[in-house]
DNA sequence: ACCTTACGATTACGGTCATCATCTAAAAAG
DNA sequence: CTTTTTAGATGATGACCGTAATCGTAAGGT
């Protein structure tokens, strides 16, 4: 290991770094992080790989991170923090008209960290289900604030209402993409949800009554 | 299948045959193989840890699969078709009942495969999907067929009430397990989606009649 | 201008993984 | 009987994994 005794300057140049540019590299491994996981799930990703989509050798992963569970954790909040502040301008009927999609659907990597990740993160130390309800917990808060802004009739959606359509809406995109692709079940799936659940924001839906606890909190 | 077919004239072929035990042995690898993969995903698992819990080595598995990926195949299938079975004697509404509650919430290794690995199953290859999208027309013709029984009072529930019902189930499963444990939006997903999913049975559509039979049954 | 800090590259370590080669004993086939 | 076949055990192989030690180098505070 010694011998890099190192003659003549030649080495292939790689200036870079600051302290704002590790920084953003370090920005920039986590989003590209975010993404993989989406893509291929938590275990489907290496930590030499990752690093290399992002642009540089595995080695020095941990001078950003102190492992990869914890980058898990934080490209997981990232990705959830990311689908919440999309998610702002639209109130409930839009978001689901998006969200249970083909084109979402099809979109893994850009699309919802919820319906990419909550079946791997069921498996995972609690630190990262933490940010998976604190994540629920903001796109459920989203979701009921559109609409406090319009001065008309908006008024707040009900809460028990976002969550139910939040949870039919994962459940139709998580079906759908276990299907073959192509298959008529896949878009069934998507078509019948998706005019179900709208059908029952529009539909007299004022029953929010007293359904066990009712005490939110944000993580 | 223990069927000795037995070829008493001089046929060629019969060269197959083991013992019946090992026929039962690979079955039990089967099934454990379905219930690990519940637990823990495709990836958690590996070969000779799954043939170590069957009670073999693991030396001996290429002798029963080609591949581990075959074995996945297989195993999904199994577990799939069992929770086809075990739902065919209850109607919808037993079905979210028994579906959508902490037990089945917390007993993954025992609960349903789709609510498991339908998440791992959109990033295998097709031959997986394809065992999924079979189980979950299996388990959508088992509710639907539910009541068929029955004289007057039940008819066959429609098919997109079923799908509806499902994928809602599945995703208010899948969130909460995606919270920590003992965390009260957990609970609450379960609560609220649970109830929605009852009510929208009972006076949606205009098919369906409320629940005759009681038996609850966990899976 | 020093000196400290630390990003990022290189290289290597244990460990685990899927897969397979080989051996064995026993069951089937003749 | 003998021969053939094979379920399962044992052990090796090679790839890949997460992690870390080392080092060149440049940035940032003083």
């Amino acid at each position: 290991m010694v011998g890099r005794s190192d003659v003549g300057g030649k080495g292939w140049l790689d200036m870079r770094v600051t302290k704002a540019q590790a920084e953003q590299n370090r920005a920039h491994i986590v989003t590209t992080a975010a993404r993989l996981f989406r893509e291929r799930g938590y275990d489907g990703v290496g930590v030499a790989e990752l690093m290399a989509e992002a642009g540089f050798t595995h080695g020095g992963f941990y001078k950003h991170f102190r492992s990869k569970a914890d980058l898990m954790a934080e490209a997981s909040a990232n990705g959830l923090s990311r689908t919440a502040s999309l998610t702002e301008t639209l109130d409930i009927a839009e978001f689901v008209e998006s969200y249970v999609s083909r084109e979402h659907r099809d979109g893994r990597g850009e699309g919802c960290t919820i319906a990419a990740l909550s079946g791997d993160a069921a498996r995972q130390p609690e630190d990262i289900r933490t940010e998976f309800a604190a994540g629920i917990e903001s796109l459920t808060a989203a979701l009921q604030a559109e609409g406090d802004a319009s001065p008309d009739t908006h008024q707040r959606t009900a809460r028990a209402t976002v969550i139910d359509a939040l949870a039919h809406s994962v459940g139709a995109i998580m079906l759908s993409r276990a299907c073959p692709d192509g298959s008529s079940l896949a878009d069934e799936i998507l078509d019948v949800c998706r005019e179900s659940i709208l059908a029952s924001l529009t539909h007299g839906d004022g029953s929010q009554s007293a359904a066990g606890s009712t005490s939110p909190q944000p993580a």
